[in-house]
DNA sequence: ACTATTTCTTAACCTAGTTCAAGATACTTT
DNA sequence: AAAGTATCTTGAACTAGGTTAAGAAATAGT
């Protein structure tokens, strides 16, 4: 498995010298996942930011009631698990699984650390990836306050039109802050309304 | 109004020498606001970062049908501002107001960018910042999707005690997700039950 | 191809939270 | 101190979305 692809990732945001290249790339850890299979778990302490490659992981949050609540997800050229648990050294509340086959890039803690001490571009790429989750965590607040569920499902679906082909749709529902049973209702009704 | 306070809310996260000290505090804006008087309007592109000195500002979002949305809450030691406007250069969706008369400064962009070109520790000092922030964002997306409204209020009360000094309720249960009057009632419900 | 399991849908009934309208408490301003 | 304005509460009627349970459709495993 190759890294190329996300060292390309990199360099949409800060530049990146040969010699930066090679080192970051050596830093991360490829792994494949198979559908259904445990990236993190909860409960115990995140020890790596993950990278999607290929494929598609959720990081989900389950409730006292057993019940799971959907983080986010996360395709090709995403970032994702918990930023708490790695950052504070705390037992995690998400688990992270695969949603399909996936290649991820594992990148341990004390890599990042090194990474962020060594290259002021990683302290700026990181930072800038930060700032744009940021926007859009705090939108998706603001929708789940101001916009009805089929609204959110309207505006998921076009924000999102890759996810549809690896996301069963009661994940969506539940990204969604919805019951699947609900969401049926709603996809029901906008097939008639056209 | 001085801005020694902020030099120290940098300090805990990152090191600063007395030249960086003084270059740092030279480039804030320093603004009294009254209570109810505005910061930034929606539909506006944000100029500005917005350090919150003393006192406390909301920032909210206005639907198609005039009601109102608390994104966030700011007191003393607090950013807040249009993150997307401001990076962007787009038009904001959010008016950030003062609930109490406050003091803030303000971080023009342009001189956001020189601190970060001219002081690695600065681009550190934000990566971190957006990064607790994001944890707590997703936090909040998950408690409202997992949580009832009841505990949800009890838990916003449990991690900022100091707001109820100056945000008036129906402003709380607008950052809850819920009307004045469910918050009402569950206020009621929470004054019997002991 | 067959079976088992998971996902998606439907429908009847239920509830957390909303809406509307009115009254009660505060807080300002003069 | 009075009057005006904004906030908070109450209650009755309502609705968006949840729950339960069952069947249909799709996937996965053998």
């Amino acid at each position: 498995m190759n890294t190329s692809s996300f060292i390309t990732n990199i360099k949409k945001t800060v530049n990146l010298n040969e010699e930066e290249e090679k080192y970051i790339e050596s830093v991360f850890v490829p792994l494949r996942v198979k559908q259904g299979e445990f990236v993190e778990h909860s409960g115990e302490i995140t020890r790596y930011f993950i990278y999607v490659q290929s494929g598609c992981l959720m990081t989900y949050f389950t409730d006292r009631d057993a019940f799971d609540h959907v983080a986010q997800f996360a395709t090709a050229g995403w970032w994702t698990g918990d930023l708490h648990s790695i950052t504070k050294g705390v037992p995690s509340i998400y688990s992270t699984r695969a949603l399909a086959d996936s290649e991820v890039l594992l990148l341990p803690k004390n890599s990042q650390e090194e990474l962020l001490n060594k290259y002021p571009q990683m302290e700026r790429y990181f930072r800038i990836l930060y700032q744009n989750a940021l926007v859009t965590h705090l939108h998706r607040i603001i929708q789940g306050h101001a916009a009805a569920a089929d609204e959110r499902y309207i505006s998921f679906r076009e924000k999102y039109p890759s996810l549809e082909q690896y996301v069963p749709l009661k994940y969506i529902a539940s990204y969604l802050g919805i019951t699947p049973e609900f969401l049926s209702k709603i996809r029901r009704r906008l097939m008639e309304n056209r």
